[in-house]
DNA sequence: GCCAACGTTGGC
DNA sequence: GCCAACGTTGGC
């Protein structure tokens, strides 16, 4: 199996990449996505060792931040089932979990933050999910192409 | 804070 | 199965 790329947002306010490098070990389960497409994507598609861009939405300037791997394949997030979580789903219990969740490590930082403002302006990018119109996919594939254009000719 | 776009829920 | 109403996302 031929390693795969992804871009997933997180809000920097709550969970940022400066978070993810100083968590023990780097690393960081991907809990709280209620979102069935997102799901799909980290229950059945993302493998270890893929490669993540890291995106920061909903902020003062948003875009990528850094780039992670997946070192822990899907699980059954167990905040659904936690009545004491801002994740709760009362549709998810331990024994039928409705959401899934994997672990990503740490990789590096970008040499230079990435705004989105900048990677609308890149024709080789203008596919990307992220830049559609209306697109709010929290967890979406990004081609190798893609991928190595903005970590290797952008950053 | 606004609002467009999208996703989910639930009555019928 | 349709679709209106509601909730959420996320850029601006």
């Amino acid at each position: 199996m031929t390693k795969k790329y992804w871009l997933m947002k997180t809000e920097p306010d709550t969970f940022s990449i400066d978070d993810l490098s100083s968590r023990p070990n780097k690393t960081e389960c991907w809990d709280g996505v209620r979102n069935y497409q997102a799901r799909n994507f980290m229950r059945d598609d993302m493998k270890k060792g893929d490669l993540v861009l890291l995106y920061h939405s909903s902020c003062k300037v948003p875009g990528i931040a850094g780039i992670a791997q997946v070192v822990k394949e899907s699980y059954p997030d167990h905040t659904s089932w936690d009545h004491k979580s801002a994740y709760y789903d009362p549709k998810s219990t331990e024994e039928t979990p409705r959401w899934f969740m994997v672990d990503i490590k740490f990789k590096k930082k970008l040499k230079t933050y990435l705004p989105l403002t900048k990677l609308k302006e890149i024709p080789q990018l203008k596919d990307m999910i992220l830049l559609k119109k209306g697109s709010r996919l929290s967890i979406q594939p990004v081609t190798q192409e893609e991928f190595e254009f903005i970590t290797q000719e952008l950053s």
